[in-house]
DNA sequence: GACCACGGCCAC
DNA sequence: AAACGTGGCCGTGGTC
């Protein structure tokens, strides 16, 4: 054994129905019995988490409920490193492919990773198979719910056996090998080394424990599918037609994410690298500055010392408590401090580029993997509205508002010789989103479009759209709020204080914003009693914005399950709805209208990247997404192929017609060959 | 060392 | 007393 200790693990005897294959007459009687079943239960076990950068599985599970009931799984151990008999490799890739070849239903708990696992290291996994995620599910039914298979499946009651007695098992036998091998369990060490479960994850774990491991998973997976799937369909639901759909859709997105991440982005490490030494050469000068300017030595990124030194110290005037009642020291506190302290600016320069250092150098380029790229992880059950989440590392983020750090970052992201990186990015689609679900008078007008009602009743084809829609003269829909809401006049002195104030608010009613958000933001420092003017005015003239809260809040009261479902029939579920505090309900409500719109914009990307994928995968499209951002779609493709790219990948994103009536959906498209930093508008017309 | 809460801050 | 939503990740400083 590895390490030269040999480990003692009571392991418990296989249950029923499951088997370990490790001979070629083993194997072949798995694929004997799965090749006859439907639909497949399957659990890669690996080394680590990161495929591209090494880690590979050592050992499978395929499985399925056979018509007894029962779930029948074999494990199949290639790659622990115990010392023990196991599957030659390439026969138990090609079992595995047998076992797959009629093309059953692949079931299992975050596919998408098993998925990626198996197409990096030669499990072949037909691209047509369904799947059907319990993890995915579990999300669809509940968003509110912990997705950990364990507490899935105790929260379905589909158990065969006690929920943590394996993975307690597992555990312990990685700690125990994390301590002999002198490594950290879990978080990355600061000098880049991987954890040991980065390094080694289960590969130490010996094969009578990783069996009954991982027989148990699929077969819990296979268990909760059969309970679970008609649930995430909404089957017996007033929104199941939309559900059924969005179900086939979500599936899909297992793959077409996987695929995303299969392809990942290039990085430029050693530019990261060098420009980690820049900043921090940087960040001593200024560090040197603002000590002068503070008459004081204190590491500046120390809040605590921070605070002593403005409050106690200085004795500035709090203008800011943090949500545990201590002084504030965040950059609106700061910004405020100006007229109090000459050093505020230099102590923001001095954090942004700590910030854009600590998160975006050499972390980021810790997350780069052997083939130089990244491959985030792009959550499809990441938030409770519908959004991705993503991470290790989080594209979401990049910088890209303070000029020159988001400049000097997005350099990092390359784009490889002779390929172009478009990025389609939806316009104002939360706003557009508000004016569909509420009708306001004010944002349809701003919005209308003859060439698109043209368009929507089938007078014009999309040709004829496009080309007119260039035409039209370009409207600005805060210019329009301005107008109609406050009469402000472009000529006005007092226009651009109107229009921003209306556009503040335009972005901020999504939100829950109310009239305190205005005064408060740092943009506009309007007086108080103009910022409460401003912010009744506004809801007077959109009437329909309160009454459209009001009526959703209500019909959710009424409604067994606190939810409402959006255009797609996903739900959201808000029990805090109905709590007697004042404070705990309005956040509810904030929280369920933001829901609402954010969430009905993000499902336009969840079905435009599985329209993507699928136009790629039956060869309508030669470009690949890679990557993500809420309303952004980042394709991948050949120099040559921008105008078709460009031209398909826009329309394929605004193919929403007869959804949303007399809203268009629109798409923007920037195109970049080099860096993220370089990207520019791409006019269509220039095809 | 592992885990957590916190404050802060990047994005949309 | 609060005071616009959804996330991920960083460093600090506490606990066990």
């Amino acid at each position: 054994m590895a390490g030269g200790r040999r480990l003692i693990v009571a392991a418990p005897a296989l249950s029923r129905g499951h088997h370990v294959a490790t001979t070629p007459e083993q194997l072949r009687e798995m694929v004997a019995a799965v090749a006859a079943a439907p639909e497949v239960g399957l659990d890669f076990e690996t080394s680590g988490l990161r495929p591209f950068n090494g880690d590979h599985p050592i050992g499978f599970t395929l499985g399925f409920i056979a018509s007894d009931g029962h779930p029948y799984s074999w494990y199949v151990p290639v790659a622990h490193r115990t010392m023990e008999a196991q599957a030659d490799a390439s026969i138990a890739r090609a079992a595995f492919a047998d076992a797959l070849r009629h093309r059953p239903a692949i079931i299992g708990h975050n596919l998408k990773f098993d998925l990626l696992m198996g197409r990096v290291h030669g499990y072949d996994i037909p691209d047509t198979a369904p799947v059907h995620d319990t993890l995915v599910q579990a999300h669809l039914i509940d968003e509110n719910r912990s997705l950990r298979l364990e507490s899935v499946v105790s929260d379905e009651a589909v158990s065969l056996w006690q929920a943590t007695e394996m993975s307690d098992m597992v555990d312990r036998v990685c700690r125990g090998q994390a301590k002999v091998r002198r490594l950290t369990l879990k978080k990355r060490a600061k000098t880049g080394e991987p954890s040991y479960m980065e390094q080694y994850g289960h590969s130490e774990v010996p094969i009578a424990v990783e069996s009954e491991y991982s027989c148990r998973d699929v077969a819990h997976a296979l268990l909760l599918d059969r309970v679970q799937r008609p649930k995430a369909m909404g089957a017996g639901r007033p929104y199941e037609a939309q559900r059924r759909y969005l179900y086939a859709n979500e599936m899909l997105l297992v793959r077409a994410l996987m695929d995303m991440q299969f392809r990942g982005q290039l990085i430029d490490k050693p530019y990261l690298l060098a420009l980690h030494q820049r900043l921090s050469e940087e960040l001593d000068v200024r560090g040197r500055d603002v000590g002068a300017k503070f008459g004081a030595v204190i590491p500046w990124n120390n809040d605590n010392q921070l605070r002593d030194l403005l409050y106690k110290h200085l004795k500035l005037p709090v203008v800011k408590e943090t949500n545990k009642g201590l002084p504030a020291v965040d950059r609106s506190a700061l910004l405020q401090l100006r007229a109090h302290h000459p050093g505020m600016e230099a102590l923001s320069e001095w954090r942004v580029r700590y910030k854009v250092r600590s998160t975006y150098t050499e972390s980021l380029a810790y997350c780069v993997d052997r083939d130089g790229r990244v491959h985030g992880d792009v959550l499809q059950h990441g938030t409770k509205t519908g959004r991705f989440s993503m991470k290790g590392p989080n594209l979401q983020n990049v910088p890209t508002r303070h000029k020159e750090m988001a400049r000097a970052v997005r350099r990092a992201f390359v784009i490889e010789d002779g390929w172009a990186r478009l990025f389609i990015d939806y316009s104002q689609i939360e706003l557009r989103m508000l004016a569909h679900y509420t009708a306001s008078s004010i944002l349809r007008a701003a919005y209308h479009s003859p060439a698109y009602e043209a368009y929507a009743q089938g007078a014009i084809d999309i040709d004829e759209y496009m080309l007119r829609r260039a035409k039209e003269p370009k409207r600005d829909v805060h210019s329009e709020q301005a107008k109609r809401t406050f009469g402000a006049d472009p000529a006005s002195p007092d226009w651009k204080t109107k229009r921003r104030a209306a556009k503040i608010i335009n972005f901020g009613v999504p939100y829950g914003m109310q009239a305190q958000g205005l005064n408060a933001n740092p943009d506009l420092l309007l007086p108080q009693a103009t910022a409460n003017e401003y912010f009744a005015t506004y809801h007077r003239k959109n009437p329909e914005i309160s009454a459209t809260k009001a009526r959703l809040f209500q019909a959710m009261v009424a409604r067994r399950g606190t939810y409402f479902a959006n255009w797609t029939g996903r739900c959201r579920h808000v029990p805090a709805l109905r709590a007697n505090s004042r404070t705990v309900r309005s956040r509810a409500e904030r929280e369920t209208f933001a829901s609402l719109i954010q969430g009905a914009a993000g499902e336009l990307t969840r079905y435009s990247i599985v329209k993507l994928y699928l136009a790629r995968r039956e060869g309508r499209l030669p470009a690949h997404a890679t990557s993500t951002v809420h309303d952004e779609v980042q394709l991948d493709c050949k120099v040559e192929d921008i105008p078709v790219v460009a031209r398909r990948g826009q329309r394929t994103m605004e193919s929403f017609r007869g959804h949303f009536p007399g809203i268009p959906v629109v798409a923007d498209v920037e195109v970049s060959t080099t860096t993220w930093a370089d990207k520019a508008d791409y006019e269509e017309c220039a095809a």
